[in-house]
DNA sequence: ATCATTTCCCAGTAATTTACTCGGGATATC
DNA sequence: GATATCCCGAGTAAATTACTGGGAAATGAT
């Protein structure tokens, strides 16, 4: 199991399908604007998730992505390992190459780490994530507010659009 | 929170110097075999574990490294954030306009969730990891935890053990 | 005192992964 | 049929990972 930005970017992006199911479908742009990437990275991060059957795409104006499943049947360590598409090579799998004695017992208590790891992942479903209660208070005082905005310096990015 | 082959191979080599306590030291060369890097590399890594405090190095012949505290004081989390040099790039570029986006809100919610995935690696110490093969069945068997509770699977596993 | 062994330190670079750019389809909606 | 969106692949820039190589300082053994 393993754990980097690209890890981070699928499940941002999961969760943003989770928190906006009652619309349809979300599109990638909106996605790719708010996570600061770009909009073909993006795609190619779906692409794996679709393929993992996490995701459902619709194509045409109006259309976008949406969860192939319920929030709760989806969890984080399947959004990761969609787009991790791990090789690892974690050394002696299994091989003798390794000295038989005590050094190769270290791969062996990572790999029970990584386990403990990713059971712990297997265990949190999107639906539990947007459930916790720190997030709900923020949830609730973004109902409040109606403007939509951007996380970051508008400057920044898109100057072009102004849609509404 | 992060998790790369780099964090792998210092907590590997950290279990290592744990499985070795008695021989007094390890030297960096008869790791760096047995993981399968270069020595240098070993080094630079070694560099930021001693800088936290971590471990000890001991120059000259049959020296080496050793643990800097027991290995029940060394939690995986801290190996990992030892080596990882955390950019931080993870929520919008530490902005307070970020609280008024919408979309912001998936930011947080991965804050929150890299929070508690610390807090299930800062709950298992090197001593735990070294100590599992006897309890492996049990941990297996256990259901990862979510919610606003933190997670401390592995001493309560041990525990568990015990009370059948 | 000299030497071999080891940690330490640092600069450069190859290799790999991440992320982007570009250029095109395909398909559904208006 | 025009447009918005997904879909696909090839090439490339940027970042990270991992290595190479050259030393210096400490330490124990000869």
């Amino acid at each position: 199991m393993r754990l980097t930005t690209k890890g981070r970017y699928a499940v941002t992006a999961m969760l943003d399908l989770a928190l906006h199911q009652d619309r349809g479908s979300v599109a990638l742009a909106d996605i790719a604007e708010s996570q600061h990437i770009s909009l073909s990275y993006l795609e190619q991060l779906f692409a794996k998730l679709r393929k993992a059957e996490l995701v459902r795409g619709i194509r045409g104006p109006g259309g976008g992505y949406h969860l192939a499943k319920a929030p709760e049947d989806i969890s984080i360590a399947a959004i990761i390992s969609a787009v991790d598409e791990r090789v690892d090579i974690t050394s002696c799998r299994g091989n003798e190459n390794c000295d038989k004695g005590e050094r190769c017992l270290t791969h062996q208590l990572w790999e029970d780490l990584s386990e403990q790891l990713h059971n712990f992942l297997a265990g949190i479903s999107l639906r539990d994530v947007v459930g916790w209660p720190k997030v709900r208070q923020v949830a609730e005082r973004q109902d409040a507010r109606t403007g939509r905005d951007v996380c970051v310096p508008v400057n920044e990015i898109q100057q072009a659009g102004n849609q509404a």
